[in-house]
DNA sequence: CGACTGCCTTGACTTAAGTCAAAAAACCGT
DNA sequence: ACGGTTTTTTGACTTAAGTCAAGGCAGTCG
C-alpha cells in the first residue's frame, strides 16, 4: 500500500501544487478499503465528498429501467470520481462500485470546498481536471451518436494501444461484457462483431490479447464509424 | 442592446461576485455581434478564449465524416460556451454556429485565466458551471444509449415544459430537423414517431406547437425509454 | 397570383443491432 | 483434475431506425 501522501501528490488533481497544500490535503482525506463488487454510491445518494482511486479499479454506470446497465468510465488508480456533484448539487448522479479490491480516499465536501476557496491553484488543477472530462464525454457524445458500434470498438482499440503504448497488440483491462457496456452495446454484438473484424483480417483476438494487424483501417473505421 | 455590465452580473458564471469584480471582468470582456448563421469556431480551431451569448442563440456541434451533423447543445442568453478548452488544452472540441442574430461577449483565454487565480469566488463558480455541464453530458449519454428516439422526446418535451413553465402546451424554440439532430436522429424519424405519439393521444402537434395531452404517459416513455 | 425555396411528412426498402435461447469456452475453488 | 460458475460465442428471429425518393405545405418575393 502506497503512502497517502505518494498517491495525493501522484494524482492529476493536485498535480505541482506546494508540499505544504499537498499536507493540508493529505489531512483531510479519509482511508476506505473495500472488496470487489462493492457499491460505493448510488445514483441519487446524497453527496457529502468525492473519492481518488489509490488503488484497484472502479467503475461509474446508469441502469437502465428494465436493468440494463451501462458504464460511463472506469477509473483507476489517481483518478478521482463523484467531484462533480460536490460543486453541482447534493445527489450522485451515477453509481459506482468497485471491479477490484480496492484502496479510495473519500474527500469530504465542507472540507474540500473550504480548501479551494483559499487555494486559487488548486481551484485551476480541479478546473482543468472538470475540463478534460467534459472533453471526454464529448467524445463519447459523438461516438455514440454520428459512429456504429465497429466504429466505437476501433475507436477504443486505438485509444487502448496509444495508452498502452504498444502498435501490435493490445491488452483487454475490462471483460468483454464490460466493454461491451462502455462501448454502449451488448457483449453478443460485441463478440459478433469481433468475429467480423477477424474475418476482415484488421485484428486477431486470443482471449484477451487482441492483435492489431490494420491500424490504417482501424482508423479509417474510427473516423467513418461504419464497417466496409 | 443591454449593458455589458448588466449582461455580466445576470450570468450564472458570474453569479454572486462583489461589484468590484464584476467590473474587472467587464474590462476584458470584448463585444461581438454576428448574424444568423455565423461560424464562430470549428472543431479543432485553437483556443484563445470564451464566449458569453448576451442575445441570440448559438449552436454547438459536432459533424461527422459523411457530413452528417450533430447538435450537442443550443445555448441562448446567459450561457457560457467554449470555457472547456480555456482550461483543458489548445483546441476547440466541437464547431459553434449562431441560429439567430446575436450578441456575444468574448473573453480572452490569458486575462480570464488571470482573473480565475486571483480569485477563489469566481474560481467555485467556475467549477459549478463545469459541473452542471458534466451532468447534463451524463444525461445525455444515458439517453443516447439506453433510450430509444421516442424515449428521448419524451424527456425533451417534459424538459421543455418544466423550461416554460407550463404544463398543457410547450412550443418549439428550434426547428424539428435541429430537434432531431439534437435528439441524435433524423428528420424523417423524429417526424414518424410524433405521429406515431399523436395517434397514441400523447401529444397533439400543430406546427411548432404541442399540446401535452398525457404527461404521466410522457413520464413512463421517458423513464422506460420504449414506445408501448 | 403563381413559381420558388425551405421545411416537413410519407412510403417502400435496407440494415444495424437487439432479443431469446443454447452451446462452447474459460475460470475458480476445492 | 473436477464440478460448477461465469463468460463468450453462435444461431434464428425481430425490430428500431436509417436511406432514398417523392409529395405536400407553408411562406416569400418578384
Amino acid at each position: 500500500m502506497k503512502k497517502i501522501l505518494q498517491i495525493i501528490s501522484d494524482a492529476p488533481l493536485f498535480n505541482g501544487l506546494p508540499e505544504e497544500q499537498l499536507n493540508s490535503i493529505r489531512k483531510i482525506a479519509v482511508d476506505q478499503f473495500c472488496d470487489k463488487g462493492k457499491t460505493i454510491f448510488l445514483e441519487g445518494d446524497p453527496c457529502d465528498g468525492f473519492y481518488i482511486v489509490a488503488d484497484g479499479r472502479v467503475k461509474i454506470y446508469k441502469v437502465s429501467f428494465e436493468g440494463k446497465e451501462h458504464i460511463l468510465h472506469i477509473y483507476g488508480p489517481g483518478n478521482p470520481f463523484g467531484e462533480v456533484p460536490v460543486f453541482a448539487g447534493k445527489k450522485f448522479p451515477a453509481n459506482a462500485q468497485t471491479l477490484l479490491k480496492s484502496h479510495l480516499l473519500f474527500f469530504p465536501r465542507a472540507a474540500f470546498v473550504d480548501l479551494i476557496s483559499k487555494n486559487p491553484s488548486l481551484a485551476l488543477n480541479m478546473l482543468a481536471v472538470l475540463s478534460m472530462r467534459l472533453r471526454q464525454f464529448t467524445v463519447q457524445i459523438e461516438n455514440l451518436s454520428l459512429k456504429e458500434v465497429p466504429g466505437r470498438l476501433a475507436s477504443y482499440l486505438l485509444y487502448l494501444a496509444k495508452e498502452q503504448d504498444r502498435t501490435d497488440t493490445v491488452m483487454l483491462t475490462i471483460s468483454k461484457g464490460q466493454l461491451a457496456s462502455l462501448l454502449g452495446t451488448i457483449p453478443e454484438t460485441l463478440s459478433r462483431i469481433l468475429a467480423r473484424m477477424n474475418k476482415q483480417g484488421l485484428i486477431e483476438t486470443c482471449g484477451r490479447d487482441i492483435k492489431l494487424l490494420d491500424i490504417g483501417g482501424l482508423e479509417d473505421l474510427s473516423e467513418q464509424g461504419k464497417l466496409q
